[in-house]
DNA sequence: GCCCAGGTGTTTC
DNA sequence: GAAACACATGGG
């Protein structure tokens, strides 16, 4: 059901539609959730897999403790890093892969002097932390990095296949190709669009093609 | 109780 | 290489 058999073409003319719609309907979002570049990268490590009211508590209890700091946890050791992040889930992993990115943010000299490096080279060196993959790496690169790539998650492979512009089998570089192929590329326009996918499937499309009171209906 | 949630790395065929 | 599996908590 709902295969998508159109050109390339035809997607970017219907994503945009999809983007239009949203904006119109939901208005901006300025979006990540977060108050700071570092809280943004803890998040995108600890979402992986986890429904956000988790990561919530988790991040919560960072703040506490005042570790939405990029030198306090790179020197916290991960014993006590992990019951601090427990709710997060998988957070003996997360604790590991929380480590290393922000190990590596450190060693760098912090989100500044990541400045000048462009960001395939950028995106190539987050892909090489252990527990980066495409989407931390792209969440990061655009919401705590300003970089204009487009983030593919659960909700927007959810959305793009409810409404007929995905099949469901491809794979992650492919959308984010297609999608960053529609719009401009530009940081605030890819920031808005994956921020008002994730409204919407929050709001609808939960189970249903499409539901009442869609803005895509 | 059971299913799901803003993935990723490892193991297995 | 694709598919299956491990990783864990909290809410509906």
């Amino acid at each position: 059901m709902n295969r998508y058999q159109g050109t390339a073409e035809r997607f970017r003319t219907e994503f945009r539609l999809v983007y239009r719609r949203l904006l119109r309907a939901f208005g901006p979002q300025g979006w990540w959730p977060a108050e700071s570049r570092i809280e943004v990268v803890i998040g995108a490590v600890l979402t992986q897999n986890t429904s956000w009211s988790n990561v919530e508590r988790a991040i919560a209890s960072l703040r506490e403790r005042r570790l939405l700091d990029l030198a306090r946890l790179d020197r916290i050791p991960e014993r006590k890093l992990a019951p601090l992040i427990r709710s997060s889930g998988f957070y003996r992993l997360k604790t590991r892969r929380l480590k290393s990115v922000v190990g590596w943010l450190h060693e760098q000299g912090g989100f500044a002097a990541l400045s000048s490096i462009p960001t395939t080279g950028l995106r190539t060196r987050l892909l090489e932390c252990h527990g980066v993959g495409p989407e931390t790496a792209d969440s990061i690169l655009l919401y705590a990095l300003d970089r204009p790539v487009f983030v593919v998650d659960a909700y927007t492979r959810r959305i793009l296949y409810r409404y007929g512009l995905a099949t469901g089998g491809e794979g992650y570089a492919e959308l984010k190709t297609l999608a960053e192929s529609a719009l401009p590329r530009r940081t605030a326009v890819l920031n808005e669009c994956h921020a008002l996918l994730v409204r919407l499937a929050k709001v609808h499309c939960r189970s249903a093609p499409c539901c009442t009171g869609c803005p895509l209906a």
